[in-house]
DNA sequence: TATCTTCCTGTTGTATACAGAATGAACACA
DNA sequence: TGTGTTCATTCTGTATACAACAGGAAGATA
């Protein structure tokens, strides 16, 4: 193709910012999520691999090796013919999907108790719940305030996984967190419309705190249960925010939720 | 190659019996992983593409389908400068591994009592359990008697991920029983030969009729904790095995944990 | 008009060629 | 002998050609 005979250079400069630096097959993955997160494909609709080259004009290989690794995410499911499809998911999938972060963050906590964390990251932990004390109890009408809330909130659930200080269980999390509809800030934008927004966020961080008080002091099952409970909040959210369009648009995902299937 | 200008049949008939019907990707998979878990292919070298697709027979874009999936499950661990290494596994990775199932099983044994299930499959498990108790309580010298109860342990904790009646918790446990040494008759086979093989056994045995009394009474906690308790038999028996080179070498993928690392 | 057959188009799975990058060996030099 | 450098080899990532296959439309036949 044209593109591929320009020079490196020219063809880095010409291309996204976001996408600088990474290999076809990461832009490829990066593109065809964007496309499907964004409903632009429709679920269910087959995903043809011509038309997909055309569309993000990387070739069929790395478009291909995008296609097998969205599809072990279960963004895109095979199809027993040959090729792959678009996936849908029904409310219940999604609800499954948040009890399944809970579980396995409730597991990841209660192994950071049990097995001890160290100075060094219990300061951490302290600072970002100091950080995240700041955004909540701040106006919630300045601007970017539910941006930074999320991307506090998910360094926090970012550490608590990481100090079980397991691959395994970190890698399964991430694997679960991969359906952007069950991360831990899936829901935060879609209530940050309503007057809820403040007693819901006072209510996770004090379950962020309550969580980090049971790993310091070595509570594995209170560290466990609260962790689990903390993810129930996501599970309300999408009860509330399935009964708006507008609510559901706000979801990353959101798209690709089919409400109330037959 | 020559053999892919071969008419289909007679390609077909010359190979291995298990690989038929099969794509190349797919038999790319299972050769590469048959390779990986007998050790064959040392845990932390380099997959060479070239190499593989001397040893297997198949051009490389089915190998390297085969590789991306293989990363997926676990198996190779892609290398940050290119291409993939046969992945090792600490003691600790596989005791997180059991403990993993375990929680996740745990979720789906919940989720099946909360939830219910039909008289059907209240009758497959109480058949599963019948058919589990004869070959617990009968001679375990005859043949094949442990063959046989992994045959029907597996199907018995295939029955009950299912039960939980969710494709997302379902496909999760797939995920993680990918490991082969964190399947829940890993460790059947190394015990086999020990004179607690019939103790065990019967521990075993006992916690599933629990966990389907449990369901089967909509007690969703005791499930609960009975199908991660009863996980950690496997961690019982890990601990036994990593004693002997011998009986590690029973294991499904024993030849990927190095005990006792630095 | 309904149904079966045939053929054609579009699609995937696979093999392979090529370019750029990385790795390691050989060699020069201190 | 140890160290830095250069070069050749090897490898991966990507593009593309080709063949088998699936699905559907058009046409023939009852």
């Amino acid at each position: 193709m044209a593109e591929a005979a320009l020079p490196e250079s020219a063809a880095e400069a010409s291309r996204p910012r976001e996408d600088r630096g990474h290999s076809q097959s990461v832009r490829a993955q990066l593109a065809l999520r964007e496309l499907l997160l964004s409903g632009e494909i429709a679920p269910g609709s087959r995903l043809s691999e011509l038309a997909i080259v055309e569309r993000i004009g990387v070739s069929r290989t790395p478009v291909r090796a995008a296609l097998t690794m969205l599809a072990e995410e279960g963004l895109v499911e095979p199809i027993p013919s040959g090729g792959f499809a678009a996936r849908a998911f029904s409310e219940q999938d999604v609800r499954d999907s948040i009890e399944l972060r809970g579980t396995l963050e409730g597991l990841a906590a209660r192994l950071a108790a049990e097995r001890g964390i160290g100075a060094l990251a219990a300061q951490t932990l302290r600072d970002l719940l100091a950080r995240l004390d700041e955004v909540v109890a701040g106006p919630l009408g300045a601007p970017d305030v539910f941006e930074r809330y999320i991307a506090l909130n998910a360094e926090w659930h970012r550490q608590v996984t990481g100090l079980a200080g397991s691959r395994v269980v970190e890698r399964q999390i991430e694997r679960v967190m991969a359906l952007p509809f069950a991360s831990p800030s899936a829901f935060v934008m879609a209530q940050a419309q309503t007057e809820e927004a403040r007693r819901i966020l006072t209510l996770a961080q004090d379950q962020h705190h309550a969580v980090v008080e049971a790993i310091l002091q070595r509570e594995g099952a209170r560290a466990e249960a609260l962790m689990r409970e903390h993810s129930r909040l996501a599970g309300r959210n999408l009860a509330n925010a399935a009964r708006s369009r507008q609510a559901m648009a706000q979801v990353p995902g959101g798209a690709l939720i089919r409400l109330r299937p037959a």
